[in-house]
RNA sequence: GCGCCGGUAGCUCAGUCGGAUAGAGUGUUUGGCUACGAACCAAAAGGUCGGGGGUUCGAAUCCCUUCCGGCGCACCA
């Protein structure tokens, strides 16, 4: 037997026929006339925040009170009055409650019925094919591979990898990809600063450039270096040298990206090489754009005409007070290739986005970057249209940074001195389910603390232990019922649903209805710290359940249904768990 | 100056297709294990939803205005 979801989720099936069941009701008492003729106003039906109002609610006759020129309880008990029979339906009765609210009461048996579905579709509960296979690019880190990484790539790594898998399970093609900036300025920067530090060890007084890289990775890198070739490169040319030491220094450093990420669990399906890009499809790019007419020469470089394209995505208006005061139009146009010949990261972007949607077919392509970059959103998006794509389909995911946060103050960081807690240094302190959890408890537009101490703490402040606990305790539970000789494998269908009629599980009941949807809505708002909030909620539903409803001493009718409501909250929060890639442990 | 993101309990944050008494964690106070795991639960206290206007049956939510904080406005990436 296939079970529909939708048919247990009552965000989504059981509202529309909520939605019919009005209608007609109304149209009933309008027949009957205990309503005026009249148009029905544009309802919503939702899920009300405490069981008390009901398992759906309707605003109907509230926005009725203008159209019929009734007050709403008026209104309401006429449609109440003239609902169709809720015989043979999912719906046990409705009630008129505050301010002419219309309360919809589910069947117990039809929330029970939750537990069939869960039981039937175990580890894929909660998959939907909402997505219906659309593929989506998911980009996320891709730190450059000048240094190792930070706090802000741990946000990163952990948000983009929660929202490729919400995206798979809801149904869409996801691809996770790291894009690696191994060309252009930084990289040469990054041999200019090694190529200085190999020389300073053969001469002290070597000058290190003033914008190189601080950090104390690259003296490390550049005396690997040495040790293996010695003075060779002392004598030969700048340029020489600084090749010699990137094609030493970034293979290294791109392994350790990878060996980071992958203790992290996080899992690529792509490795994007920009350095690939330069071989002709830059070139590609910029020849499109000038056929197109959206690029033009000036001062030796060739230039983007960003204010043609980009303003339907917000770009700036680009009024600035000149000199004398007055209020001037300035030209916030974008070089693409420098007078020197060299093609700007700019030209680079496009042309890897260009790759992705025209040449690897993604329906969607989603690039998770940090808040300092989203001047470049709008432009970005512009460029899609100027190259003949569409930009609707680029989404950016701007996230806000993180503050690191110890003995209850922000811990200083700077960056260009590479004082910074690297992202490796911080899975050597803190647990990986604790890292993945707490980086996942934020939408990404909020600034976050990220809390050292809480992290570090393997007890009751830690909010990820809150949630492994409920999974413990069920395990647990389920363990001491077969120890008395209890049988907890019997198929859910067996189970008398009805019997849940307690507060705490009719809560925990339409808590578990509403994880496929909680999945799409979190695939669609680009937001999986909503998966993360889920999991906490059901913990707490959970714990109140437990607290409230014994489970042994109950008799055998219940203590089955109820072992079958167990059940159900240990696959589901398995499978939240599983999305988030935090283990669910047996025991703790 | 222009633009993006934020401002909700002492602290960290949920809550925007406009709804019922604005929620949770943490902190404070007080209860609950002879018990299926107390890493839990229950209760109390704590709010001019930054301020001011407007829209309507109804605004944390929508519109206007203003204040505060973070960030961005390169032939950097």
């Amino acid at each position: 037997m296939k079970y529909e979801y939708s048919k247990y989720d009552p965000k989504q099936g059981s509202m529309d026929e909520a939605r019919a069941l009005l209608t007609k009701a109304a149209q009933n008492a309008m027949k009957n006339g205990d309503l005026p003729e009249k148009e029905l106003p544009d309802f919503i039906v939702e899920v009300p925040g405490d069981v008390k109002n009901g398992d759906l609610a309707s605003n109907i006759a509230m926005l009725g009170a203008r159209v019929f020129g009734m007050p709403p309880r008026k209104i309401a008990e006429a449609i109440v009055k003239n609902a169709p029979s809720l015989k043979d339906s999912c719906f046990d009765r409705l009630e008129i409650a505050g301010p002419g609210f219309i309360n919809i009461f589910m069947t117990a048996n039809w929330f029970g019925g939750v537990l069939l579905f869960v039981d039937a579709e175990g580890a894929d509960y909660g998959k939907t094919d909402f997505g219906a296979g659309k593929k989506v690019n998911v980009e996320f880190v891709s730190a450059n591979p000048t240094g190792p990484m930070h706090l802000g790539n741990a946000r990163g790594g952990a948000l983009g990898d929660c929202l490729a898998e919400s995206l798979k399970w809801a149904g869409f093609d996801a691809t996770r990809e790291f894009y690696i900036n191994d060309a252009g300025n930084q990289i040469a920067k990054f041999g200019k600063s090694l190529s200085a530090r190999y020389m300073q060890l053969f001469d002290e007084s070597y000058a290190f450039p003033e914008d190189g890289y601080q950090g104390a990775d690259i003296a490390t890198l550049a005396k690997e270096f040495a040790d293996i070739n010695g003075e060779k490169y002392v004598t030969e040319t700048d340029e020489a040298r600084q090749q010699a030491i990137i094609d030493y220094a970034l293979p290294k450093n791109i392994d350790a990206l990878k060996a980071d990420l992958a203790k992290y669990r996080i899992n690529y399906d792509v490795w994007f090489k920009e350095s690939e890009l330069h071989k002709g499809a830059v070139a590609d790019v910029l020849k499109i754009l000038a056929d197109r007419g959206a690029t033009y020469e000036k001062d030796g470089a060739i230039w983007y005409k960003s204010m043609d394209y980009s303003v339907k995505y917000g770009a700036n208006q680009n009024t600035r007070k000149g000199l004398d005061g007055e209020v001037t139009e300035e030209n916030k146009d974008e070089v693409l290739v420098r007078a020197n010949g060299i093609p700007t990261y700019f030209a680079a972007d496009i042309a890897y986005h260009y790759n992705k949607f025209a040449v690897r077919g993604f329906d969607t392509a989603i690039d998770v970057w940090g808040a300092d970059h989203h001047g470049h959103v709008a432009r970005m998006k512009g460029a899609m249209d100027a190259v003949g794509l569409d930009g609707e389909k680029l989404d950016i995911v701007l996230m806000q940074f993180v503050r690191l946060m110890q003995d209850g103050k922000p811990v200083k960081m700077s960056k260009r001195t590479g004082k910074a807690i690297t992202l490796s240094t911080l899975l050597d302190e803190v647990p990986i389910d604790s890292a993945r959890f707490q980086f996942n408890m934020r939408e990404p537009g909020s600034t976050m603390d990220f809390d050292l101490d809480v992290a570090v703490a393997e007890d009751t402040n830690n909010p990820v232990y809150y949630v492994q606990y409920a999974h413990a305790r069920i395990c647990s539970i389920l363990k001491a019922l077969a120890a008395e000789g209890i049988d907890c494998t019997k198929d859910a269908a067996d189970s008398h649903f009805w019997l849940l009629t307690e507060d705490a599980e009719k809560e925990l009941l339409r808590h578990i209805a509403g994880f496929p949807s909680e999945i799409i809505s979190a695939a669609k708002s680009y937001d999986p710290a909503r998966i993360t909030r889920y999991t906490t909620e059901l913990a707490t539903l959970f714990h109140k359940f437990y607290n409230a409803c014994r489970v042994k001493e109950a008799d055998a009718d219940l203590r089955d249904a109820r072992i079958a409501l167990c059940k159900g909250t240990k696959t589901t929060l398995c499978n939240a768990l599983s999305i988030l890639n935090v283990s669910a442990p047996e025991k703790m």
